[in-house]
DNA sequence: TCCCCAGATGAATCTTGTA
DNA sequence: GTACAAGATTCATCTGGGG
C-alpha cells in the first residue's frame, strides 16, 4: 500500500489498477487526466484556501465575466483562483464514477467560489455540512466573531445522478436513532493525532482530523470503493480510507508531505471485517413478491387482510392481488385505494390476523427473508 | 413609524429622511438607486433562494409538504439568478455607509453564489455565520443529511473599511464571557411568533426567527442607527429594529406582506433597557452521538460492551451500531433486543470495562459532552 | 384547570428497479 | 432514453380536543 508513484509513470487511461493505493506525485489536474475515467467512488478534496495565488495556477479557462468599476486587480486573483477550481472540480468529474460523489471543504475564503464553480460544472449539489470546531482559535483583535467552523460540500456528479451511496440507517443508528444533520462538532487535529517534524513543527498547516474523514467515509462509502484525495497533503484521507477498508488515491506536489504521509499511512492498521460492516436497511435487503407469500402457503388465497385499526378489509386472491368489491390490485395500490392516498407501502398497511392480534404482513415477508438467507439465496 | 410609500414618491438622492422607518413598495433594485447613497449602518437580506423544486414531496404518513413554490422564487437558471444578485447586491453597496456592513442569508441553493458575487463586487467578507436550527424539517426519504442550518454571510463594503460597528464585548457577556462563535443555535419560527392570516395560513413562507435578528442587530449596529432590508417580507427585520431602538427601511413588493409586516411593526414596543441578554444567550442541552466516541479514538471498534451484570455482550463496529451475532443496531436497539424491551436506554445499560471494571458508556458521553459545551452546543 | 394524545407542520433542490 | 410500479421514509414543536 501506498507506493509513491510520478504521474508521468501512469500510462494514459491505463486499466490496471496501479494507481489504487498509492499517491501520485504532481500536479492534480494533470494526474487526474491519466487516471481512468469513472473510476472512483468518492472524491474528498481540500484545496488551497489562500487567493493570494502565486503564479502557480493553471489556464485560466475562458469563462469571461464583467468586470466591476475600481475591483479589478482583486477580481484578477479571484478569476485566477475560479479557473483553478473549475480546472481541478473538471478533471475530478471525469475520474468520478456517475454513481460517485464528491466532498470539497473551505471556509469563507473560498468555499462560495467552489460552490458555484461546483454548480456550474454540473454537479448537483446533496448537502452543505458544517464542522464546527471544538476548540476553534480565538479570534485575536475583537472585531469579528469566533471562526469557528469550516464548510464542506457534498454532491452528485449530476443532477439525475442515481445510486449514491448514503448509509442512511447506519449514520441514524449512529445518533441515537435520529437522522444525522448537517452540523457535525469535532476537535480540530492536535496532540498525538498532529504529524510534527523532527523539530517538533507541524508538517503541514491544515492537517484535518482522522474523526472528521472517519464520517465523510462512513457516510458516503463502502469497503472496497476508491477514494480519491486530490490535495492529499498530511494523507489523513488515506490513512482513514485504509483503515475503514476503503482504497484510496492520493495526488500531493511536495515530497515533505508524500513522505510524510506514506510512513503515516504504513502504519495503519486495517479494521477486521466485522468491524467494518454497516448496518443495512429495508432498501437493501432482497425483493420479496406478495404472490410468494401465498405459494409458499404462509397466506392461503381468500384470507381477508385489514389495516391496524381495522376500517378496511380486503382479500387476498390467488394470484397475488388484493380485491375490495369489485376492485383489484396490488396490495400497495388497494391501500392507497381506500384511504384515498396516492401512495401506500401496503407491507406496513394491511395486517392479518394471528391468535387474536392483527399482525402486519411484513412480519411474513421478513420469515420469507430469514428463509432466503437461510438458502444462501 | 412604518408608514408605506410607494418608491416613486421618494425625490431622487433624498436628503431627507422620510424614508426612514418605512416600507417602500416595489422592486428593491429600483428603490434602493431612490435612497440617498451612503445613508444605511447596516443591511439585512434574505433573498430568494432558488429552491429549484420539482415534483411534489410526501411525508412518511402521505401528507403534502407544502413546499416554497411561490413565483418569486424561480429564476431561469443560475445566470439568471446570478444577474439578480449582481443587480441588488451593487444597488445595496451604494446605499451602504463605508462604515457599514452587509447581511445576506441563504442555503446551499443560492449562498455559494451570493457569497461569489460579495466579492466580486468587492464586498470584504468578515464571516459567514451557521443559523443551525434546533428544530428543522427531516429529510423524509432519508437519502441526504438532515438539513439542519442556513448561512449567513456578513460583510464590508470593501476590503480596506474602516469602523464598521461590532459590539465584542457585549456579545462575549452575553455569550457566559466566551467570544461568540460564527455557529448559532435558534428554534425555527413557529408559535405565537408566527404571522398567521384569517384562516390560519401562514401569511409568509420563510418568516425568520426574532431572536436571529436579534442577534444580528446586537452585533452588528448601535441605537438609532438605520436597518435596511430589501427583502422585507413579514417584517421581521422592521419589527426587531424598532424594538431595540434601530430604525429600520424595508423594500417589498407584494401588498399582502406590506400589510402584515405594518400592522406587526406597530403592535412592537421598543425595549427600554437592556433586557436582550436572554435573547442572545445560550439554548439547549448538547446531544452526543453514540458514533462520536468511536470517532474521537475513546471507543475502537470491535470493543466489547457488556451490561453491569455481564449477561449480554455486544461488539461496537465502526459505523456506530453494536452487533451481537448476525444483529446490529442503535446501543439503544440493540440494549432493548437483548433484554426483550421496546425500548432502553442504551447509554446507562451498556458498560465498558476499565481496570477490571464496568463502567457505563455514559461516563464517555459526560467527557464529550464537556468539551462540547465549551463549544455551546 | 390540567394532562394526554392525536394531528399538523416547517426554505426540501428527498427513490429505485424493471420493462 | 421513458413509463410504470414497487415500496421506503420524519423530528421538534405547537395546537386543539377530550377526559
Amino acid at each position: 500500500m501506498s507506493a509513491i508513484r510520478l504521474v508521468d509513470d501512469l500510462a494514459p487511461s491505463s486499466a490496471s489498477a496501479e494507481w489504487i493505493d498509492s499517491i501520485l506525485k504532481g500536479d492534480c489536474v494533470a494526474a487526474m487526466e491519466r487516471l481512468p475515467e469513472k473510476s472512483v467512488d468518492v472524491i474528498f478534496a481540500d484545496p488551497p484556501y489562500n487567493l493570494q495565488l502565486e503564479g502557480d495556477l493553471h489556464r485560466p479557462d475562458q469563462s469571461k465575466v464583467d468586470a466591476v468599476d475600481d475591483a479589478w486587480d482583486r477580481f484578477e486573483s479571484f478569476a485566477a483562483y475560479d479557473a483553478f477550481t473549475r480546472a481541478w472540480l473538471l478533471a475530478a468529474r471525469r475520474v468520478l464514477k456517475p454513481s460517485g460523489t464528491i466532498w470539497v471543504i473551505g471556509s469563507y475564503h473560498n468555499i462560495f467560489r467552489v460552490g458555484a464553480s461546483l454548480q456550474d460544472l454540473g454537479y448537483w449539489i446533496l448537502n452543505d455540512v458544517v464542522w464546527r470546531k471544538t476548540n476553534p482559535m480565538p479570534n485575536f483583535r475583537g472585531r469579528r466573531f469566533q471562526n469557528a467552523h469550516e464548510t464542506m460540500i457534498w454532491a452528485t456528479r449530476d443532477q439525475n445522478a442515481k445510486g449514491y451511496t448514503f448509509n442512511y440507517d447506519a449514520l441514524k443508528a449512529a445518533n441515537d436513532d435520529l437522522q444525522m444533520r448537517t452540523d457535525w462538532l469535532f476537535p480540530i487535529c492536535t496532540g498525538g493525532e498532529r504529524l510534527k517534524d523532527e523539530a517538533g513543527a507541524k508538517v503541514h498547516p491544515t492537517q484535518k482530523p482522522e474523526a472528521l474523514l472517519a464520517r465523510v467515509l462512513m457516510a458516503s462509502s463502502r469497503p472496497g470503493d476508491v477514494v480519491l484525495d486530490p490535495f492529499f497533503g498530511s494523507g489523513t484521507t488515506g490513512a482513514v480510507a485504509k483503515r475503514l477498508g476503503r482504497h484510496f488515491v492520493g495526488i500531493e506536489r511536495e515530497q515533505a508531505y508524500i513522505d510524510a504521509a506514506t510512513a503515516r499511512i504504513a502504519a495503519v492498521e486495517p479494521l477486521e471485517a466485522p468491524e467494518l460492516a454497516s448496518m443495512t436497511g429495508k432498501r437493501a435487503e432482497p425483493r420479496v413478491a406478495f404472490v410468494s407469500l401465498i405459494e409458499s402457503g404462509m397466506i392461503a388465497p381468500g384470507t381477508l387482510l385489514s389495516d391496524a385499526r381495522r376500517r378496511w378489509t380486503a382479500s387476498v386472491r390467488a394470484d397475488g392481488t388484493l380485491a375490495i368489491g369489485s376492485e383489484a390490485g396490488s396490495i400497495h395500490r388497494m391501500g392507497a385505494r381506500v384511504q384515498g392516498l396516492d401512495a401506500c407501502n401496503g407491507w406496513t398497511f394491511w395486517h392479518y390476523e394471528a391468535g387474536g392480534k392483527m399482525q402486519p404482513i411484513d412480519d411474513l415477508r421478513r420469515q420469507v427473508r430469514d428463509g432466503m438467507v437461510a438458502a444462501g439465496a
